[in-house]
DNA sequence: CAGAAATTGTTGCGCTCGCAACAAATATAA
DNA sequence: TTATATTTGTTGCGAGCGCAACAATTTCTG
């Protein structure tokens, strides 16, 4: 596959925009479960771990938000870890329906590990940009998750 | 979910780099399937029909290639296409292995209705971002799309 | 307060997708 | 040419995910 070279800068249909979008999103996916597979974690579990703490926790409706996956999604993932002592359910001591996730000791060694392989391969191959670049793309992204999230909002 | 407002323009690190760009896509790709769903397709089977045309058709491998899906997946879509009668294998004329996916009248015709809804979606969804900001935003993404591809050929 | 509505987490079910294995055909090597 | 390797498309299988329905709790309303 063969992609037109960045330095042209025209003006792009959002067809084109949203393509652009979708194969970064791909190609980052894909290089991610890369990493991760060396320590049997998938973008999700890694991506919940990295959201827990010792101590509190989190509600698994709060992960289910954060990560924009199904509640159900989330119920599975805390499954899996719990089953590898990376994870443990606690009760809300402020509301009897929920449960707080929170890390064991065992979860933060391993997810400690995965953080400074998964950090160093990020560092790598996100390495094109420049610090003025990161700047740009930074404020152009958060601008269109903030528009695509009211947009969505003010439908659903 | 509160995002942050965008005109900071700080740099940002790689983690939150991606994040940005999953959250883009996720809400990109729901409001996509609510589009889409209307008439009765998915996203990854309205890309598939975007790249046909009634003629000499495309093969299901470089299909594979540019939705960058596993071969498995297309041969499922085209299936799917095909009961539909939207879609046509035709033999290759110059290679007996392959099948060449053609439209036909029928799914030329469904595709046009999901192209104009779909493109007036994007367009509304799209529209937080001036013509300079998107050509900004071109230049970064080709860039990024160019390395991140580059790198994963390097590896596999 | 009582009843209705909303929220939290879980389960069943179905869909989408990738991986591995395969047969048929083609391309490459000796 | 023959033998080997690669490519194309398909299938079985399992993983990941969302939706709808549910019970237990909490919150809201009258």
């Amino acid at each position: 596959m063969v992609f037109k070279n960045g330095s042209s800068n025209q003006v792009i249909s959002p067809q084109q925009q949203y393509r652009m979008i979708h194969d970064i999103y791909v190609l980052l996916q894909d290089g991610d479960s890369r990493v991760l597979r060396k320590f049997d974690l998938t973008s999700s579990q890694y991506g919940l771990l990295m959201l827990l703490d010792l101590e509190k926790g989190q509600r698994l409706v709060d992960l289910s938000e954060r990560l924009m996956l199904a509640r159900s999604t989330i119920t599975r993932i805390v499954d899996q870890l719990e089953k590898r002592d990376f994870v443990r359910r606690v009760p809300d001591p402020e509301d009897r329906r929920a449960q707080r996730v929170i890390l064991t000791e065992l979860g933060a060694e391993r997810r400690e590990e995965a953080h400074v392989a998964h950090e160093e391969s990020l560092q790598r191959r996100l390495s094109m940009l420049s610090d003025d670049e990161r700047r740009q793309l930074s404020g152009l992204l958060s601008k269109m998750r903030l528009a695509l999230h009211a947009d969505l909002s003010s439908i659903s």
